[in-house]
DNA sequence: TATGGTCGGACC
DNA sequence: GTCCGACCATAT
């Protein structure tokens, strides 16, 4: 049996080639062929990496064009029965190539790497000097170092001439981490002839006796060495005597960098455990129910994730969890690996490519049964799921920004109907449209209204800093928070001062003409980096020296404004010179490690003060944190975003939670210029279902979802008419080809209006129901990529945008 | 008529 | 994405 023809789906992220095409099995890889397995092929004039999508017997394919696979690179498919359909699906609900898709469930390790070599056909001595010396002594070279040496030309000569080829290598990343044991031999007898053949060496003796009290064991060698005191000589001696022999064994690079203490369940309340019993029956009865679990903050969630996993592992399946960015809450992991131990694999953006290829392997290998990580986790390669959860699942960092544009929430409710088992979505502050969803009975609701302690909720005072102006405070600090600091620092008590970082770091301004030093790429003002003295673009990583004149009008009274993080820290230590302060943000949390090094410090009460930006809105838990500082509450509520208000909502519920989790009570300040705001308001009674209310209401009146779903259709062009013009094209276009009942606003620009030297405008798809919108939009994109692509235009569609 | 540059389509 | 070959323009 086995197949002669596969379907491959290859590595060219292009319209013309989004399908599978047909390739000849060669006659020895017919019967271990798999659908799943990775390839490669000749496409065209180079090998490309491909993905095995089906097999067959027969094909349409003229048998002059058929090309058999080059190389089979899995013999076990990387790519699951249930991956394959999911790509399909993922491609239709994102529109992106299938091949985006595929890619995107594996570890980048396992996805292609090119390298473009340079092959000598003739005698070295011929060619120039130059060249001769890149080359050295090899016949290969790398295309790079021709780039870098800037022989780029001469390269292309030698090609012309035939002295030199070019090879294009498909590399695969992906290295198994092996070390070198010592394998012990199970056989008696062969020890007792090694013994007696080392009848002179006394070394080699005792070794040998010290093996046939090991039969059959791997050891390490340097861990035979300090157990027996033979060295790697005697070692040697015996191996060549056939008592031992080395063997290459797999391992895992180990990403947790300490052991972890084992806990027990935790007695749930009245609240956690009828959660518990909801998702225990939906799990028995094996129905892919959605869970939307709302729980106060401290309310315990946490909890009813670990006993529902639990019960999960006890049924011998497997369990997914998802958090909002991982390495930035390992309060969160250790609690999952000191319930789960080993079971627990990780997975987050702070790992090297070798460690998350390594954690995915656990997975695929059934190692581990439940998976801790960050977006992509949600593609771990389970194939006995029993429940997913995303935790804190409004998040926005859930949608991916890029091809292909998928929301984790959907692809875990589409995993958890083909495995029939539940998905927890938790969260304080759900999304408006989860909070919808779950009261017209789409998903099923769980609450937690009581903290798990019984604790009580932190008390909010929200400071108008109009009035502190007024009254003559010109500092970042209302007179409220500096009197909150000032009694924590007495009582030896920890706090919290968040700084909300967007549109508000440092940017230097010109005092006597107002000019802002702006990016020459982007229309965003450049960032002050203090450590460096430099300028630099958030966006497109352009960076300058900080001027000593201003470059409009030449004044001399040039300085940098705004509230970074580091001007905060400053302001704190004039005020208060015995604060210990810890900081944490994107300068301070640069290297590998830094955020648990950080918040171990703080955790084990190094410093009073933890100052931060977004990244310490989530999971923070410290029994001694009593005060939590919003500095500035307005910058993101005007966003021009129609998710500004309830953002801001969630980021503040968030942040207040920090306070007060355990028996001393929590305060917390929120600093605004706009009090009066419907989400400042009522985030300071921190009752979520009010805002639902007022914010659906708002939502209703102007035709945003949950009442409407959204499409973002961007077209960008160097030159700002084009980019005018043919976004109205693509609004005139849609206006024509979709239903009257859809609205289409725009092109507007885009909120960021120039971007890496382009002009960005927009439009607004605002539709219902609309069958149509796929098969519209990929006509439209149909159109750019035809015509429009040529003249320069970039243009992207995102359905169901996270920020507009 | 030779050479150079751009454009569109095929790639199994 | 990359290459090849068709096509047209320009130099010789």
């Amino acid at each position: 049996m086995g197949f002669s023809v596969a379907e491959v789906i290859v590595d060219v992220a292009t319209y013309h080639v989004d399908r599978p095409f047909d390739y000849a099995v060669p006659q020895e890889w017919r019967e271990i062929i798999e659908a799943g397995c990775r390839v490669k092929v000749p496409f065209g004039p180079r090998n490309v990496l491909g993905f095995i999508v089906g097999l067959k017997n027969e094909t349409e394919v003229p048998p002059n064009k058929i090309k058999p696979i080059a190389q089979i690179l899995d013999i076990e498919p990387v790519l699951t029965e249930e991956m394959l359909k999911m790509a399909k699906w993922l491609k239709n609900e994102t529109i992106c190539y299938e091949i985006d898709a595929l890619q995107v469930m594996l570890p980048s390790a396992l996805r292609a790497k090119y390298e473009k070599i340079a092959v000598l056909q003739v005698e070295l001595a011929k060619l120039p000097q130059e060249v001769q010396t890149l080359f050295g002594k090899r016949q290969k070279a790398n295309f790079k170092e021709f780039e870098k040496a800037e022989l780029l030309p001469v390269l292309k000569e030698l090609i012309a001439s035939g002295c030199v080829t070019i090879e294009n290598i498909v590399k695969q990343q992906g290295s198994v981490k092996e070390v070198r044991m010592v394998e012990i031999t199970s056989d008696m007898q062969v020890l007792e002839k090694a013994l007696e053949s080392a009848s002179r060496a006394a070394k080699q003796r005792q070794l040998i006796i010290w093996m046939q009290a090991h039969l059959g064991e791997i050891i390490a060698p340097h861990h035979l060495y300090e157990e027996t005191g033979a060295t790697a000589t005697v070692l040697q001696g015996v191996i060549e005597k056939g008592a031992a022999r080395f063997v290459q064994e797999e391992v895992y690079r180990d990403p947790f960098t300490k052991g972890v203490t084992r806990t027990q369940s935790l007695q749930l309340t009245q609240e956690q455990n009828v959660a518990l019993q909801a998702i225990s029956k939906s799990m028995d009865a094996a129905d892919a129910t959605t869970f939307l679990l709302r729980g106060v903050t401290g309310s315990g969630k946490t909890e009813v994730y670990l006993q529902a996993i639990q019960k999960v592992l006890d049924e011998g399946k497997e369990a997914i969890m998802l958090v909002p960015e991982i390495s930035l809450t390992p309060q969160m992991t250790e609690r999952f690996r000191s319930r789960f131990g080993e079971l627990v694999a990780v997975m987050h953006s702070g790992l090297s490519v070798g460690e998350k290829y390594d954690e995915w392997r656990k997975i695929q290998q059934g190692k581990v049964s439940v998976v801790v990580g960050a977006r992509s986790a949600i593609f771990a390669p389970f194939t006995n799921i029993g429940l997913i959860i995303l935790d804190e699942e409004h998040e926005s960092t859930y949608k991916q920004e890029d091809s292909p544009r998928y929301h984790a929430r959907d692809v875990a409710i589409w995993r958890s109907q083909f495995y029939q088992c539940p998905v927890i979505l938790g969260s304080a502050t759900p999304a408006l449209e989860s909070f919808a969803r779950a009261k017209k009975g789409v998903y099923t609701l769980l609450s937690l209204k009581q903290r798990a302690m019984n604790q009580a909720m932190p008390t909010v005072y929200v400071a108008d800093m109009r009035e502190e102006l007024q009254n003559g405070n010109r500092s970042m600090f209302s007179e409220q928070l500096i009197e909150g600091i000032r009694l924590r620092l007495e009582r030896r008590e920890q706090m919290v001062l968040f700084l909300n970082r967007r549109g508000y770091s440092s940017f230097v301004l010109c005092r006597d003409c107002g000019t802002v030093v702006q990016c020459p790429n982007c229309d965003i003002s450049l960032t002050y980096h203090r450590t460096q003295e430099k300028l630099k673009c958030h966006y497109c990583g352009y960076e300058e020296h900080v001027p000593q004149i201003c470059p409009q009008c030449q004044s001399e009274h040039i300085r940098y404004f705004g509230t970074g993080t580091q001007k905060v820290e400053e302001e704190i230590y004039k005020l208060f010179p015995e604060a210990r302060v810890l900081r944490m943000d994107v300068d301070t949390t640069k290297h590998k490690g830094a955020h648990e090094e950080i918040l171990q410090a703080f955790g084990e009460g190094r410093a009073d003060i933890l100052l931060g930006t977004q990244m310490i809105a989530k999971g923070l838990d410290f029994p001694n944190i009593t005060l939590v500082g919003v500095l500035s509450a307005d910058t993101s509520l005007h966003l021009p975003d129609y998710r500004a208000a309830e953002r801001t909502f969630q980021l503040l519920t968030q942040v207040s939670g920090r306070a007060g989790r355990h028996d001393k009570p929590g305060e917390v300040v929120i600093q605004t210029y706009t009090p009066e705001h419907y989400a400042i308001e009522l985030s300071k009674m921190q009752d979520y279902e009010p805002f639902y209310e007022r914010e659906m209401f708002l939502r209703r009146r102007s035709g945003y979802p949950p009442y409407y779903y959204v499409a973002l259709v961007q077209v960008s062009h160097e030159d700002v008419m084009m980019a005018a013009e043919y976004a109205g094209r693509a609004a005139d276009w849609l206006r024509a080809n979709l239903s009257e009942k859809v609205a289409i606003i725009g092109p507007t620009t885009a909120s960021i209006s120039r971007l890496q030297n382009r002009y960005r405008y927009q439009c607004l798809i605002k539709y219902k129901i609309e069958p149509n919108l796929i098969p519209v939009l990929q006509r439209l994109l149909a159109m750019y990529r035809a015509d429009w692509i040529k003249q320069g235009i970039l243009m992207t569609v995102d359905l169901d945008p996270s920020t507009i």
